[in-house]
DNA sequence: TAGGCCATCTGGTCCT
DNA sequence: AGGACCAGATGGCCTA
């Protein structure tokens, strides 16, 4: 009953709260920040989390002997209704040997294991995103959950760097009382980095339309026409 | 009912 | 050789 209540729609209000905290920053300004800009965001959480991940995994995969795991693998399978049935007896695996079949049931538990790792470590991601958890929410999608984990990074970075702005203007003796710099912008107007903030007029098709470069998929939701 | 999302199986490839 | 990783295929569940 709980999963079901996870799997109901994200409601609009839910949207509205994620893209004000994104913003088109988030979805926008990828380009360019590809998996080839190494030590662009050298952060020690991040290898603090991969070696808790590591540390997890090992601790999951020492969780089951290989008999525990083989009767655990065939009831899961046939929970899930899996497609293949290893173990009956007209099954693909059936014209093997035992030795095959054997090999083949480690080999399939050992995928499955890693898939489980895997989905345990998009929980942990989902968890620490800010987006709407309520139990009544849907449950963000392997896809959209990456994504916005991308975009959040990104913004956090933008964030940082018009920190450091700020810190170095101020270093420099300024007043805030004067004017604040074109380059100090976005402190100063809260759109400038959060563009729906303001504009609560704006319809959801219209917050959609901004997240150029985002699969329309994650916006199934949306009921408004663009 | 079509499409999206997911879990699982499977065979191939690469690495240790 | 064994394990990790990957991508394709398949079928179930859910929602619009």
């Amino acid at each position: 009953m709980a999963e079901q209540n996870l799997l109901k729609s994200i409601s609009n209000d839910a949207l509205l709260d994620l893209t004000q905290r994104y913003g088109q920053s988030a979805f926008g300004f990828g380009a360019g920040h590809g998996p080839g800009a190494p030590g662009r965001f050298p952060l020690t959480p991040a290898t603090d989390f991969l070696s808790g991940q590591t540390a997890k995994s090992n601790e999951s995969g020492g969780e089951h002997t290989s008999d525990d795991e083989d009767a655990f693998d065939s009831l899961e399978s046939r929970k899930r209704g899996a497609p293949f049935g290893d173990d009956k007896p007209g099954g693909p695996l059936a014209k093997k040997s035992k030795e095959q079949r054997s090999l083949r049931l480690s080999i399939n538990a050992r995928e499955r294991r890693r898939m489980h790792d895997l989905n345990d470590a998009l929980d942990g991601l989902r968890a620490v995103i800010p987006y709407a958890h309520s139990p009544s929410v849907r449950k963000l999608s392997k896809i959209a959950t990456l994504l916005l984990a991308k975009n959040y990074i990104l913004m956090q970075a933008q964030a940082l760097e018009e920190m450091r702005r700020l810190v170095a203007y101020l270093n420099q003796g300024q007043s805030l009382s004067s004017p604040i710099p074109a380059a100090l912008a976005p402190f100063g107007q809260a759109t400038a980095v959060y563009p729906f903030s303001g504009s609560a007029l704006a319809s959801c098709a219209e917050k959609c339309s901004n997240f150029s470069g985002t699969p329309s998929t994650l916006f199934k939701h949306c009921n408004d026409k663009p």
